[in-house]
DNA sequence: CAGTGGTCTAGACCACACC
DNA sequence: GTGTGGTCTAGACCACTGT
């Protein structure tokens, strides 16, 4: 029996024809479903596909590409933990919108400064070597009195002073480098590039964010009044293995520095 | 041509007693790949699995649980996506450190006291409906003046206030339930419990975390000095079709809260 | 070289939402 | 019902790591 071809319910045109010009490279060391990721997430970015914007489902879109099903599925699925699409069963796949998110991950001020054009500068107020304190030894899972680096910093942006950071780092880490840590690379890169570029993964970092007013000391090198309010912030930072990697304590002038932060739900 | 069996390198002994032992149920509405993740995730966090304990590769282990590779894959990018295990290309999958991980998601002040047992309470300061500051209309994307609901509420815990919390929902989010939101509820519930109450997704938030000295009168409700530091964060949430649904901004006494964030490398 | 995880395919069945 | 995403399977080939 002929019965007239099935009259599918029509996603947005705007998806069909970027679905229709997209090209793959199957060659490509890229996987096939970071590519089609990163095409449509920059159309979303762009505006090409607007917030609101529904997909044709999986199966057909896959279809398109001439890609299977499983592989389709893994680019949105990336795209949706991305916070960038949202699905839901028995629905379909839509945009949402396309804030810009920076999750601050495991990156320094210094890195968050030089993305944002801030031209940061960095002055090393000392480094050395020096036995670990309570705290700092508690922060590391070291015995105390166990000697670290210690390595503190003044950091600025337009000539301003910004922050006051002091990090101890463990020898364990350093074995193998020796002076790979020397003022002069210290004043030129952020501190976790430096640890990268050493080989280390790091792979997790706890935080605390809290506030307490300035000593006249750090009003004076902070350039703010005695009292003035200091965001403050401790950081532990971990590698793969679960060994603590490095242990920072710092300082923020609160009048021209502040954290942001986007987070999806969880 | 008859060979030895091949000798394979052996993981860990403790994960062959855990695989071999754990029970799944193929009938449960809970999918195979979570079922697998949480019994592996509790071994690990209750010490039955140590960090560093390398797993079979997943061929292996998919075998001895009766389940295909993708499956197996699936459970096992759970635990790493969740930082949990560690996985490298020629190497093998291991366990990473058991830290108890607090991603501080989109949670409340409430929810965050009341899950470590310090008994918060709230006292409703005011409810009301009023025009939107500029402020607050740019955060919720809305025209200046247009009626917002305000919601400024004490939040204390053992008896010691810590937070002054503002919060403005447009309308539009509030529309069929009018009355949900009493000054009763608010004060039993945390203001995220309610608006999830309200069927509605929480999706993501941008939320600025800074300092600045008190008032005289914000020390006085918080119970601090004139001057001394407070924390503060403006917080807006989005749902999932990316309308923003709530501005918070709030101010916390920093001598007795601090924020507290674990992340992932990224 | 052997062993590992990373990618991709082609299909199947199920649970949920809306009409 | 019909259409959607969610789960699961059985296999294949590739890329990277170490010997």
């Amino acid at each position: 029996m002929v019965t007239e071809p099935v009259r599918r319910v029509p996603a947005d045109e705007s998806s069909h024809r970027l679905v229709r010009d997209m090209v793959l490279d199957r060659s490509s060391p890229v996987p096939l479903y970071f590519q089609v990721a990163q095409h449509l997430e920059a159309a979303i970015l762009d505006g090409r596909l607007q917030p609101g914007t529904r997909f044709d489902n999986e199966v057909l879109v896959a279809e398109q590409l001439g890609l299977s099903r499983p592989t389709m599925r893994r680019a949105m699925q990336y795209l949706v933990d991305k916070g960038v699409l949202v699905r839901r069963r028995g629905i379909g796949t839509r945009v949402v919108q396309p804030k810009v998110r920076r999750p601050l991950g495991l990156s320094s001020l210094y890195e968050d400064l030089a993305a944002s054009g801030q031209h940061p500068s960095t002055q090393v107020l000392s480094l050395s070597v020096e036995p670990a304190s309570a705290v700092v030894a508690q922060a590391l899972a070291l015995p105390v009195e166990t000697p670290v680096t210690v390595v503190v910093r003044l950091r600025s942006a337009a000539d301003q002073p910004i922050a006051r950071m002091a990090n101890y780092l463990p020898h364990t880490v350093l074995t193998g480098i020796g002076d790979g840590l020397t003022e002069s690379a210290l004043e030129a890169y952020g501190l976790y590039q430096l640890i990268r570029g050493l080989g280390i993964q790091l792979h997790a970092a706890d935080q605390t964010i809290g506030a307490r007013s300035a000593t006249a000391e750090e009003g004076r090198l902070l350039g703010e009044r005695r009292g003035a309010a200091l965001l403050t912030m401790q950081r532990t930072a971990y590698d793969d293995h679960g060994r603590a990697v490095e242990y920072g304590s710092h300082i923020y002038a609160a009048s021209r520095y502040s954290f942001e932060l986007s987070m999806l739900a969880g």
